[in-house]
DNA sequence: GGACGGTGAAACTTCAGGTTGCCTC
DNA sequence: GAAGTTTCACCGTCC
């Protein structure tokens, strides 16, 4: 057992003591929390004190803090609290900030910039960022079940943290225990514990489903005893030894893809059992494609029914079907505050829907309201919604936008597959427009403006808004005002893309002289 | 007396994250 | 179940 490094108590928590210690040493520490809300709080607390305190930082962090704030356009709150604990040398680390902003964080966590970390468990998980200490502050977590203790699985990776190889000739893990007897739980149930066992995840019907497509789809398999076969060789089967219930499994699988039409079968006169393990099966035009896009049948299903039945549709119609997919969730919670107002949207809506709507005494009607939700979340968002009325009205941050927007992206991508090969060519045209509208965060008409290098869904926003809206208007706009709405360069370049060539103006010089009159921004 | 700010209790919310799946520029 | 956030009542201060 290495010698153990007393820590003063300057303050009445005990985090803060650790850190400020480390901070003393000139070391780095990551303190590991388990909410997003907590890593903020802390992170910000922890900074606070910093500033109060006045205690010296060794670097100066003004440039990254400016860089965090501006990671958007228009900074939300998350970017400005962010920038403020950057400043004071603390950071916090979660999969709700901006790819750019978690890369900027890392970056200077590894030159030494940022002393302390306040994150979730995003950074136990693959990025190779050591610190000399790391302190796991909750064990416990919210389940299904309520509050649970983390696996020790997961306290090894945030613990493993700890230790710069070739940098530091020792590491500390440190784990808070508000009492003796907590002490010694996290003792037997962490420190000395063995890890748990890994679970074949094969016999989840999602997955299984998935798979038995794939490999009739390839041709992998073709007869219902290579299916069976090839299972049996799996990590399930070793596992589980029990192919009974896996072929029972299997055999379901491939009842519910026939009835779907992903697959047939030769089923034809068969009374031996030779004969119905030799029974075989080929994938149909859409099942294979279905299998190509790597989609869980059950969602294609869905998706192929609700397209069908698309004779009038909306946009909300369209996103209100893919959010109504397993692939999307987690979905929105509905609050109590808004529940009615929720509601009230989905009988405005109820014309539109593709899908069954449950009744109020049904056991998904909440969930289903959490897709009404999620769906007015994107709608808010395809209307030009900024990231900051996105946090506020939704509690999205900017990073979750992106993931849920990445994933809805894949699913209307599969969606418009599987229309063109239903050949529904008026829905598979608004799936495409649509797309790109999530992809974006815009309406329609920015269509044209966000063809030309340089120009995202802020700027095209400001040309529009200037009466800017196609080649046409870009060829006729004087560069004056084109050089205030996009600055210099970016003017100039538009100009070379619709095959003008300019030279760069100062705008500020010809405003002084009074020739022009701006739209102010 | 009214506006305003600070404080603390009570009510209300929310609770990690990732992976792959596709195509195109 | 616990921590974080929001809301609201209450109180003191200032103009």
């Amino acid at each position: 057992m290495p010698d153990v490094i007393p820590i003063k108590s300057l303050t009445d928590n005990p985090t803060f003591d650790v850190v400020l210690d480390t901070i003393e040493r000139n070391k780095q520490i990551i303190v590991f929390v388990g909410s997003k809300s907590s890593a903020e709080k802390t992170a910000e607390e922890i900074a606070q004190y910093i500033k109060k305190n006045k205690i010296a930082i060794p670097h100066d962090c003004k440039l990254l803090s400016e860089q965090i704030l501006h990671a958007l356009s228009k900074p939300t709150k998350q970017c400005e609290r962010e920038a403020k604990c950057v400043e004071n040398g603390i950071a916090f680390h979660h999969a709700g900030l901006l790819q750019k902003q978690k890369t900027a964080i890392e970056h200077a966590f590894r030159q030494g910039t940022i002393k302390c970390i306040c994150c979730t468990p995003t950074l136990a998980m693959g990025i190779n960022m050591p610190a000399y200490r790391t302190v796991i502050r909750d064990l416990k977590r919210f389940t299904k079940w309520g509050q649970d203790y983390i696996s020790v699985l997961e306290y090894h990776q945030m613990a493993g943290r700890a230790g710069r190889p070739g940098k530091d000739t020792r590491g500390e893990a440190i784990t808070l225990a508000k009492t003796e007897a907590e002490k010694e739980t996290i003792y037997e149930e962490f420190i000395t514990a063995d890890v748990e066992e890994i679970y074949s995840k094969l016999a989840v019907e999602p997955v299984l489903r998935t798979y038995v497509l794939s490999l009739i789809a390839t041709e992998h398999v073709r007869t219902k005893k290579q299916i069976i076969d090839f299972f049996s060789k799996t990590f399930w089967a070793f596992q589980y030894k029990d192919m009974q219930k896996l072929e029972a499994i299997i055999n379901k699988m491939l009842g519910l893809l026939e009835e779907f039409a992903f697959i047939e079968s030769n089923k034809g006169e068969f009374t031996t059992a030779l004969d119905y393990a030799n029974e075989s099966y080929i994938a149909t035009a859409v099942g294979k494609r279905v299998a190509e896009l790597y989609l869980d049948p059950l969602t294609a299903h869905a998706l192929i029914e609700g397209m069908k039945c698309a004779k009038t549709f909306s946009t909300f119609s369209l996103l209100q079907l893919m959010c109504s997919q397993l692939e999307l969730r987690p979905l929105l919670n509905v609050r109590k505050s808004e529940y009615e107002d929720i509601e009230q949207q989905l009988i405005l809506h109820t014309e539109e829907l593709l899908t069954d709507a449950p009744t109020a005494y049904d056991s998904d009607y909440d969930e289903f309201l959490k897709s009404i939700k999620t769906t007015l979340f994107f709608e808010t968002w395809i209307q030009e919604a900024t990231e900051e009325e996105l946090l506020l009205k939704f509690d999205v941050r900017p990073g979750e936008l992106y993931a849920k927007k990445e994933r809805l992206d894949w699913l209307i991508y599969a969606a418009a597959e599987l229309a063109k090969l239903l050949q529904s060519r008026t829905v598979e045209k608004e799936l495409q427009k649509l797309r790109i509208r999530v992809e974006q965060g815009v309406k329609e008409e920015l269509f044209t403006l966000l063809k030309f290098e340089g120009i995202g869904r802020v700027r095209a926003r400001k040309l529009y808004d200037n009466k800017i809206k196609d080649t046409g208007d870009i060829k006729k706009a004087d560069m004056i005002t084109l050089t205030s709405i996009l600055g210099p360069s970016l003017a100039v370049s538009l100009k070379k893309q619709v095959g003008i060539d300019v030279e760069k103006i100062s705008v500020k010089e010809n405003k002084r002289k009074g020739q022009i009159s701006l739209m102010d921004y």
